[in-house]
DNA sequence: CGTTACCTACCGTGCGGCAGGTAGGTGCCC
DNA sequence: GGGCACCTACCTGCCGCACGGTAGGTAACG
């Protein structure tokens, strides 16, 4: 799962094959059917322990204790740490764009993936304290495309100085506190 | 070119086949091959071309005399509609997405999208005034990729409203003037 | 006669997926 | 406790297909 983690992340959804991967853990491609009988089937496995994996880290940041500003920055770093691994793109943001081509149940997962990071931020904006009523999903919302941007930009350049500029150009006009 | 260009733009250059390709526009592959001699070559050809169409209409429309905000909502337009026109991603952040499995060739025009966007739009920032030494390349690229990002998630999603709405929030925050 | 713009026919590679085999373990009945 | 059924976790070997790319041919045109 991890191996194929790492490839998709690297080569998306179309560059993951059955015979590199069994090739990557020391088994045969037929083994991986044994576990997986489609492909669609294996990136839904994919992307469902992606999501639960950072569910899991992003939860673990708030029941640190952590502040607005913190818990932030703590999450712009997981997606630039992704770029420094071999340049990777988040694995959602990979199969965003190839979504085209995907099958239905990982497409699913991709918009989950979605959904959990906007539900995450606008509890994190919520810490804020008394801004009143605003729109906090939809702030959430646009923090969320707006950094998977900003990575995506860096990722095409290959520049991870890309991306800490354009999320501290972010920060500085106010689109993340 | 225009039905690999819309290929591109749907199903990524990993999706693009020169079998496809020959099938759509009425002729065999080989004789794209007689035109491109290998994928890269026509890719590069596909993204430059890209490059030079959006350069001189987004240069239409500061010649025809638009104002900061006005220039800038028809740049976010620009997006929206590729957005509209089946749900297909801006060529260039198809194939940064796929940057690591792209000939150099063609990450070079990428790179190239990417820096005609961000000078354009440094440029409309100038438009604003008096607003003194800011750093408008700085600022122009954050825009670039928020606007980037919000197209793949919309994108994600298949709902343009997702685009509106971030787009919206940008506004709102005050990243995009 | 040379060039242009195509064509047919093929090559080797890699793909997702399937059929069927097998070595080793587990559990249960006589 | 010996035999047998069954399961797990792999394997070999193949299928049909699509891919990028090449060699060489041809009809029309200047």
């Amino acid at each position: 799962m991890e191996a194929a983690r790492l490839t998709v992340q690297d080569l998306g959804y179309g560059g993951l094959s059955f015979r590199e991967l069994a090739k990557a853990v020391g088994i045969k491609s037929a083994s991986i059917h044994y576990y997986f009988p489609t492909k669609g089937a294996l990136g839904e496995a994919i992307m469902r322990r992606y999501v639960e994996h950072y569910a899991r880290y992003l939860e673990g940041i708030l029941e640190g204790g952590a502040d607005r500003a913190t818990a932030l920055r703590r999450y712009t770093d997981v997606f630039r740490e992704t770029l420094l691994n071999g340049n990777r793109l988040c694995l959602a943001g990979m199969l965003a764009a190839e979504r085209n081509e995907l099958p239905a149940e990982v497409r699913a997962e991709v918009v989950a993936w979605g959904e959990m990071n906007e539900r995450w931020i606008a509890r994190v904006l919520a810490l804020g304290g008394a801004a009143g009523a605003e729109d906090l999903r939809g702030r959430a919302r646009a923090i969320f495309a707006a950094v998977s941007g900003a990575q995506m930009v860096a990722h095409g350049r290959h520049e991870v100085a890309v991306y800490d500029e354009v999320v501290a150009t972010y920060r500085a006009s106010g689109l993340i506190p």
